[in-house]
DNA sequence: CATGAATGAGACTTCATTCAT
DNA sequence: CATGAATGAAGTCTCATTCAT
């Protein structure tokens, strides 16, 4: 339950100038851990790369790990965004479905570069599985609280477990846009859009609002 | 598309002595994968599990990468048998769905402690990614076929991208095993079967056979 | 020979505000050389200890070295009054030597925490060991006068080399002190001194003054 | 109370040629910790000095601490052997207090080197400061018993504590080794045993044995 | 005079792999 | 074929001191 401090090893500079520079470091750790993979990427190309010397680096981060937590709290908070785009109460819930599924990959797609390597770090970091995990827990935790609803409303399959269902649809959304972004499996944006949607919601067996 | 050579770097033992000596140090090596992972997992603690000499290793496998390798073709070789579990052709389509998917949470189940690492060996080097690749295609080649042939029998949504639809029922079969079995989520085994199951075939629209 | 400037690298503020601010650095530098030790004490935990920037350091001291010099200038200030206590030439030497030790351990008791870091920083820096060398001189060159002139008055065995019984009494005194108040063996204060007090006298065979 | 493990980081080697390499490397940090103190000596220096690759070092110690360690045992149990010089129970006292002064004074004076750089790592780390007690402690218990016997024998003050008077002597002897053979004050040997086996004996009032 | 950011040299350590015995 | 010692490249991190603002 005690969730990690993700600003431990974030050093918070005192002055307009050292804010700068930090974020210079960020902008060429960013790069630089695309380029390289974070196990690659070595302290000193990141520096090299923001102009400055190597100790420089230690002003602002503790570690190699201090710098990508920082630099996927960026990407996290656009994930985080995109996972809470409003939809709006009044809509049809496949509207809603396609509007979240979408969101979800546009950020997945601006992002490409450095998910790939949260998963990577994810697979070796408690810490940064944890983190992956939080993004996910939002967008499941959504879909399970929809599916709810529309149970509640009588338009969806009461039998099904909603948590179960939504993590079976993120598990798909999600690792999909992996396969497809990241591992390089060629697919159309708007179809996948569309299949998942309708995947998604055929799956879950919606039916049209029950007129009166 | 030129096959990694699988067997590259493992040597073939002359003698029954030296093939047992080999499996001793296949079992040694899956305990410390799993323990460590594939980046902590040192030689020498495999070789003193394996009660050898560290040079002794090197009879045996070229590369840490080899033996890996060796470790985890056994985990591919049984989700391979898993992904292409015989169904029967006369069954109902459902039936079927529900047999792929048990198989393929069965052979996930025992070998979930090598698959995790296997995800992470396959974020790091090429070419065990391509191995992952391989198997899931399997899966998911086998799953197009059968939703382009219940299209052809008009049980199937006609609109919909086989491929597509394949690579998202593949996508939301193995990351829910993963998000379960490795991250350990926890969850029912029969309920996450019927799940998937009817996740799956809602999804594509799975429509009674037409009798005649 | 050449004596080191023990001023050197203490610079002398032009403002009143200046030389509190200096103040302020040397008991900030007290408090951290004895928690720390010389050389895991950083300068930034000094300046941060006095409230102020690190750089700010370097306007009242060149180095650590120096402000080292200047803390410890205080306590051998200390122990020097102390190794010069006036006795009085009148009195009996069994109460000039008790006087003596006395005055010893009461100084080596108030400063005890920066002669352990001294003891430290003498064994690495031959400026520092000529530091505590001279202090110690103090001490076994007075001895050696008074064994001296009590071989004179025929009071002590006059076969006895008095600069080497005095450097041995030195050291029975300081180490004892070492030991007990920085090394943390128990004893008692009164006891110590009336021990060290006999061993000396008796051990330069101090006879009852000749009376006429 | 919990004595540190001295064969803590000190690898055991398995075969008559890592025997071999191990004592050269003994002999190379001997030479090297000597000649730079502990804080000054690179591990790259003791190896380039004992002909062989930096990496080679961590094959028989963890640490510069470790071999440091196993450096400083060896005059560890040189003093223990000295302080621990059979007297013969016949002897007098006086014969007895030199023999020992003397085993202490030449081991001291053929370790003088090392002693004086346990000295300075002892000020710093408190694993070696226990180290450096524990060899202290030997010849001051040593001093207590002997004391008390003389007391029983009614041929020394009784209202001395003997524990605390070994302190004193303890000090007197060992620091005055530190002075004179680390650094540097000018004495002569004979002299220096002489000396201080008189102000010991007669220190304590030793007095001829009582005869019937 | 105060601030705090910038500097940069370099020692320690790891461990897959090779090789002499 | 077994043993285990030998190799060596290379990246992280520290912190006293300097310097621009």
């Amino acid at each position: 339950m005690a969730e990690p401090d993700w600003n431990e090893g974030i050093l918070v500079p005192r002055s307009e100038r050292g804010f700068r520079t930090q974020e210079r470091l960020l902008e060429a750790a960013s790069e630089i851990f695309v380029r390289d993979g974070f196990l690659d990427a070595k302290i000193t190309d990141i520096t090299a790369l923001a102009k400055m010397s190597s100790g420089s680096f230690y002003t602002y981060f503790d570690s190699k790990e201090a710098i990508f937590t920082a630099v996927i709290k960026k990407v996290n908070e656009g994930l985080y965004v995109a996972a809470s785009v409003p939809t709006g109460s009044s809509r049809d819930p496949l509207e809603r479905f396609e509007l979240v599924t979408r969101a979800y990959v546009r950020a997945y797609q601006e992002n490409a570069g450095l998910l790939a390597i949260l998963e990577q770090v994810a697979t070796i970091s408690p810490r940064f599985r944890e983190m992956r995990r939080n993004i996910r827990q939002i967008f499941r935790n959504r879909s399970e609280k929809g599916i709810r609803r529309l149970q509640g409303e009588g338009r969806v399959d009461p039998t099904l477990s909603p948590r179960c269902v939504a993590e079976a649809i993120t598990s798909m959304v999600s690792n999909f846009c992996y396969v497809w972004l990241v591992l390089g499996e060629d697919y159309e944006e708007e179809e996948v859009i569309q299949t998942l949607t309708t995947l998604w919601a055929s799956g879950i067996g919606l039916k049209p609002a029950v007129e009166s």
